[in-house]
DNA sequence: TTGTACGCGTTATCAA
DNA sequence: TTGATAACGCGTACAA
């Protein structure tokens, strides 16, 4: 494959001038410049982004972190959300470097990342309450921002849905209908996403001086575990007329839990959840989600990150997308006869 | 950052027998070894990536070209595939470069990776029938595999679901249930996959001598064409009794638009559809789908690549995956009082 | 306007 | 067993 040095010999130049023409410099004769384009371009010389990098002591490509799939639910966000970052990285003439990690220490795929100065920046994503990464990439000073948020001091750039305004909405929702018994089941708690929506759920009841039963409140929940669950809440004395649920699929095992039973969605429970995902929409009856475009979440990301990675010493970007309630057929007021 | 020469001066060292100290090698002694380890380690040294690339002419790292979404419908699939791609790879010790093509000829894009020898071989993905990128890689001689099959002359590595193989057992599933009349609706026939997987539609019926009628098949359907299109196959005088979809999207619309018309699955009509996505698994009722496992696609082309990049002139290697047909809720024999 | 010389960080070759 | 030197391909002071 041609070299720059291939180039500068066929057109009788050292390498020095093929690079300054090649690289449209001011001070190189314009008969040169073109008669070194043409032989590049005979030559098919494309430069070498290693050698680039070396020299230049940056790559052009920025890394992207994402969790290994846990559940397939979680599929349709991320890819979502990478197509966005990555049309936005392209557009602004970076590469995406892909790690998928398997835990949340500093695993050795972040090590390699960070020390090998394969990136110029890194965008690490599923951000848990206490992150060890964070503190890592600090004091390595590499660029980075995070997507999620830990829990205590924020002193580091983030981009994150409010899942805590997110939530409340739904719950606020569910309160106007005439609820008041909304039992909440999420994920586990080490997620920073799971801390911030909760605290919606414990906002909107107390914004609403509605009482918080610590029976109706289940975190950690898995998909297996929605049937006895709901069995349990269902036949309690004081059974609950709405559920929210903090993921897509979780939402699905409570409609079924509860058709299961003899219940109809929405007259005899109402259901509302998180991800607006294809699931969702497609789910019988549609459910009433918190909603954001997940592209544009992605798009969003890429921005700061490459706003952070090309400005060195720009003031802490820290974004909060605030989502939307779409209410669906999934939600509505009490039945009468419940308690 | 330390580099190899801060290990080396801290040491007391060369940087050559820093390096081959650091690298295992076995002319350095024992004593040796463990001080420039030691030093290492002080000082949180790492190779950089880069340099190691520029010296050794290799990167560590292969690319992946993905279509960008163009429809959501379509973001299960990738991301499970992603996923075992990207565990194979960083089991092996290579990098991902991810990027998403937004055409299908030889991109800018495909270009700077090329021949910017920024990977070290690369998975081509969403082949069409006639693919000019195919023609270009093999030209620059980049390890590659090409996930899909063009039509024609198939002289280059790749791998693939067998399309055919599988909607032909959807079909003879559907036409030992006793359907003579099955529509098709298929995506653009410029897809690789298009081809192939009306193909299977063909033969099952040549294979059971049933006729084909061309009013039922239907190319390059679109989401919002279906209702129009169910309305004009369902008031036909000789209605179809089956439909089968190429596209999971495509058989959640057909399920709706039958129902829209009074019908119901599968009584009144059946529905079959070939990726069994969540969606797929999810709807109601639960669809007969022909099916795969995308993870381990996407190990399985983790796998050829690496093979092909790691031994320079294997032999050819062309895979392709049987899927199997999994039969549930949406498919029955038709209903006595069809035509 | 062009060319010389050097450095980026690493590994390989060869001599000591 | 170790070290000096060159090389990978490129960009860029600096000199001509």
């Amino acid at each position: 494959m041609a070299t720059l040095k291939d180039v500068a010999r066929q057109a009788g130049l050292s390498v020095t001038t093929a690079s300054r023409a090649l690289n449209n410099y001011d001070d190189v004769a314009a008969a040169t410049r073109e008669r070194v384009q043409a032989v590049a371009r005979a030559l098919d010389y494309h430069p070498n982004a290693t050698a680039r990098s070396l020299q230049g002591s940056h790559t052009s490509t920025v890394g992207l972190m994402i969790p290994r799939i846990r559940h397939r639910a979680h599929n349709a966000f991320w890819l979502e959300f990478i197509g966005g970052l990555a049309a936005t990285c392209a557009a602004r003439g970076f590469d995406v470097l892909l790690s998928t990690s398997e835990t949340h220490d500093v695993a050795p795929g972040l090590q390699r990342v960070v020390h090998g100065r394969r990136v110029d920046g890194l965008l690490v994503c599923d951000i848990r309450c206490h992150d060890p990464r964070i503190a890592y990439l600090q004091e390595r000073r590499l660029p980075f921002v995070a997507f999620g948020r830990t829990v205590g001091t924020l002193d580091f750039p983030y981009l994150d849905v409010d899942g805590t305004a997110g939530v409340r909405q739904a719950i606020e929702h569910l309160i106007a209908l005439g609820h008041r018994r909304i039992a909440y089941l999420g994920l586990e708690m080490e997620f920073g996403f799971s801390h911030f929506r909760y605290l919606g759920y414990r906002k909107a009841l107390e914004g609403a001086g509605a009482p918080c039963d610590a029976t109706l409140i289940h975190h950690g929940v898995a998909e297996e575990d929605i049937p006895a669950l709901m069995a349990g809440l269902l036949a309690a004395a004081q059974r609950p007329t709405a559920v929210f649920a903090s993921a897509d699929y979780l939402a699905l095992g409570v409609v079924k839990a509860a058709r299961g039973a003899g219940m109809r969605v929405p007259d005899d429970l109402s259901v509302a959840t998180f991800d607006d995902t294809l699931l969702v929409q497609h789910a019988d009856p549609p459910l009433t989600a918190v909603s954001q475009s997940n592209q544009r979440l992605g798009e969003e990301a890429a921005g700061l990150l490459l706003d952070r990675v090309m400005g060195p010493a720009l003031p802490l970007v820290q974004r909060l997308i605030v989502p939307a309630l779409v209410a669906r057929q999934s939600t509505g007021p009490p039945h009468a006869a419940a308690p």
